[in-house]
DNA sequence: TTTATATATCGCCACATGACGATATGACGA
DNA sequence: TCGTCATATCGTCATGTGGCGATATATAAA
């Protein structure tokens, strides 16, 4: 059940869900992640530590970044399955469109004026 | 994200994930979801109001009862959805397992001395 | 080494949530 | 009608959770 449960909590919170969304096309730092869902930059570290915790995200480090993207899914079936899920749904949310679309903008450059 | 969040946040409950296991398998009134779940009556019940409001759950009224049974998601696409993976996920749950059996004592005699 | 940037952690606060007992409602039976 | 049983709702309390700012850590650049 735990396992279950911990997937579950980490999918019960729209920003977490927010994050899924945006990384599921692109793998992004935490402090594109911050501007992007307008949270403090610890309120979102915090997110993707569940996230991580979870087996919904991994992460990788590049210089002082630190790059969230989807996780495979190796972790655990029922992140596995969320993910699948989620791929399809949510497609036409209005905030996350309009979060995509600021993404696009910052496609290019990397700088993280935090 | 809404409806969404609310289905979520109706599973990430374990008691209402319990619920959700034993209906799967036979409706069942309050009083014999209390009795299995070992809680006070009053919160099964707030519990069942969450899952229905959901659209996990549906029930109908027999006499003074009201038995609860799963939804056919008609309500939610994530309801559905949520529904058929939980179908066969947590088989193996040890508690769950414990409270079937307990489910097929009281199989015969509807007695819900409250 | 010092400075700046990126991230994580800590402490705190406001609010949500799950638990209970007590009470209200509603149906059935005496 | 009155009492009983099943359920829902209300009030309360302890705990969990999401938010923030402040701080610690680590890397990169000056």
């Amino acid at each position: 059940m735990k396992p279950f449960i911990r997937v579950i909590k980490a999918l019960s919170d729209p920003s977490r869900v927010r994050i899924i969304k945006l990384v599921e096309h692109k793998e992004l730092c935490v402090c594109e992640l911050k501007d992007l869902l307008g949270l403090a930059q610890s309120t979102v570290s915090k997110h993707l530590r569940v996230l991580e915790e979870a087996g919904l995200v991994s992460f990788r480090k590049d210089g002082s970044w630190i790059i969230y993207r989807l996780a495979d899914g190796s972790d655990s079936v029922y992140a596995r399955a969320m993910l699948d899920n989620l791929a399809g749904w949510l497609e036409n949310d209005p905030e996350l469109a309009s979060m995509r679309q600021q993404l696009n903008r910052i496609d290019r450059e990397r700088t993280c004026a935090a």
